[in-house]
DNA sequence: AAGGTTTTCTACGCGGCGTAGAAGACTAAG
DNA sequence: CTTAGTCTTCTACGCCGCGTAGAAAACCTT
């Protein structure tokens, strides 16, 4: 999977907290409120928002006149595939698992349990 | 944590595949045999255990006179350690958890389970 | 002291990314 | 329909990381 540079991961963080579409405008907008007096150029925000349609993060609506952008995919789904795609890089995966869960803390390998019973098929 | 390059990745994957540590000379040897005639000066491998040295991959005995490098973690270790990285950088830990079991193999669910049950605290 | 071996220093080129101006396409007001 | 404003595309610059390696320096062995 492709990977994502500093102003492209805010702009991706803006999308996935944002429900619905939004213009490059209102995406300025919302940037340099969060980042507080960056000043961003609009052009700047509709570059990396090409990038990021190239790169397959961003689907962009052309039929409304101010285009709007929104995010494939949710901010959870792409961590959970950056981490399978993590996992399924170490030829070793048993092994990655379980240095995985042996650092994960006491409340969240109580939430993994959770999860997997859940899916139980022995 | 500092990302790899192709070439930093492979390294890694020799030395990780290494057990005990190397030279330079024997680095470019697994190299070359590895990936099939691409001959890279030694040079290069030396630059890039540098590289890997400066980023906290790689250590490097400097009291006998060919150096010898060897990986600070293990494979695993290091995986566990991008993946946390990557959950880390999620502000819906549960959520991107959910969804990580929830595309899991049943075979590797199976495993986690185990893994789980060894570590159970509540 | 010399010659081979190993390491360091320096550097080039490419590609990704932050950045944005200039020019073109489109829309709304008159 | 013309004009003025808005939005998008095109092009481009500079920086930095990384693959790559030569040149020079440091070192060892005889």
């Amino acid at each position: 999977m492709a990977t994502l540079g500093e102003l492209e991961r805010t702009v991706m963080d803006v999308l996935w907290g944002a429900d619905g579409s939004l213009s490059a405008n209102e995406l300025r907008d919302r940037l340099d409120s969060a980042n507080g007096a960056k000043e961003l150029a609009v052009t700047t925000v509709l570059t990396v928002l090409s990038r990021l349609e190239n790169k397959g993060f961003v689907e962009r609506d052309r039929s409304s006149r101010p285009h709007l952008y929104r995010s494939v995919t949710t901010r959870a789904e792409h961590t959970a595939d950056l981490m399978h795609e993590v996992l399924g890089s170490a030829p070793d995966r048993e092994a990655a698992l379980a240095r995985f869960v042996g650092q994960v803390s006491p409340e969240e390998a109580e939430t993994l349990r959770a999860l997997l019973s859940g899916t139980r098929n022995s």
